[in-house]
DNA sequence: ACCTGAACACCGTTCAAGT
DNA sequence: ACCTGAACACCGTTCAAGT
């Protein structure tokens, strides 16, 4: 394998896809995240997969249990590049808290829908329990019981994930623009709460709105003392 | 169609499967209700609606952009078996807001399928928009100002949805066994901080958590001012 | 406007058989 | 154990044509 068996040189295409290696998880993973990129989460499925690496869709199945684990694993992998430096900086660990988890955000949005699966499907590889000890550092150095981080970093995950997953489904702006008009035409005699409020029930641009949402669990993680009787 | 053209009596399915009626929203919606409780909401699909009414699955389509909407229509349903009694009741206003909430979960538990849609496609209909009027009526109850209820609103039914939305995909027991069999076989050197909590990660069962995290999100959304600038 | 059959372009997952 | 082709039982959505 060392030798070139022609005279020629080995044509570009066949470096971009070899004509067979031996399936792998990781090779799996790497097909899917080239495929997500390059088509959408939409296209990561086990037949499309198979194509691509020259096989039939029930050769996954020896690594995978299903579509669900597949996406979590994609997903893991995306989250290499949540960027975990605030958690060693200076500074408020609030603030470096909403960083870390701004960042996981921003990650998620570029695929919203995977933050979709990621609601059902929680990763469990290196990467997320890169981001989950990080968290519990930042939880522990302000001084959160340790009860109340085990219980918040979850609940903490699960609101960063949301947010992103609601931006799945091609952020349709029809879809946006019909409530809209639908808070709009509200009658103030019968729900004359969502008519007070009115637009502002939807203002905010996105990360003000999200970052808003972050402080407000992380204060609650940190006032709210966990049930009696439950150890810590 | 007030005489019967034959003697003998109708037999029972022609009343259970009526040959044909006019297709309506509200007809498609209660077609794909009772399909979801009889099958599940994997078979609420417009091929199989369309089947069951007699009908071919284009025809659906003068009444829902696409499959999402149809269970966001399903969800705006089933919402109307949200209690709301403990909006007008007597006591603490946090209370009373933590059992709409967890009204809202338990609805959504039923079909946490449901729910995972919902996350990205929130409904619109009656029921939802009576569900919010209640929440803000609780949160101007308490003191909350409006801008903070405007965004808490959002924050509380998507912790909430998302709650729920946790326990789709089969609730595979395999799959939280291996998430647990990860957390144990952590290593206190890489992850000390995963380590040290342990199983307390996964502690709680899911009610006094799920309650946990409602009551923590309330008081941070009380406890946080929202930034500067935004009028309320 | 509403309704439809047919078509296009796909899916997940399991099975029996091979190595 | 890992790998596979083939099969089973489905999907969403659009189109052109009808009323």
């Amino acid at each position: 394998m060392f030798v070139s068996l022609g005279g020629m040189d080995e044509p570009r295409s066949r470096r971009e896809r070899p004509a067979k290696e031996a399936l792998t998880r990781r090779g799996i993973v790497a097909a899917a995240v080239d495929v997500m990129r390059a088509e959408g989460l939409d296209r990561v499925t086990m037949r499309r997969l198979a194509k691509e690496l020259d096989t039939g869709p029930a050769s996954l199945y020896v690594y995978f249990r299903n579509t669900a684990q597949l996406h979590a694993a994609v997903l893991d992998e995306l989250l290499g590049a949540v960027d975990l430096a605030p958690v060693d900086a200076d500074g408020d660990w609030r603030e470096r808290l909403e960083a870390v988890l701004a960042s996981y955000t921003l990650v998620l949005f570029e695929y919203p829908s995977l933050a979709q699966s990621a609601v059902t499907a929680r990763p469990t590889g290196a990467n997320y329990l890169r981001l989950v000890e990080s968290i519990l550092a930042l939880l522990d150095e302000g001084g959160v019981p340790p009860g109340q981080a085990s219980w918040g970093i979850d609940l903490l995950l699960q609101l960063a994930t949301s947010t992103a997953a609601e931006h799945a489904g091609g952020d349709d702006p029809e879809a946006w623009d019909a409530l809209a008009a639908v808070l709009r035409a509200v009658k103030p005699e019968t729900y004359p709460r969502i008519a007070a409020l009115g637009e502002d029930l939807l203002s905010g641009a996105g990360p003000d709105r999200s970052s808003w949402g972050i402080r407000a669990l992380i204060n609650g993680v940190l006032a709210t003392p966990r049930p009696e009787g439950e150890t810590a």
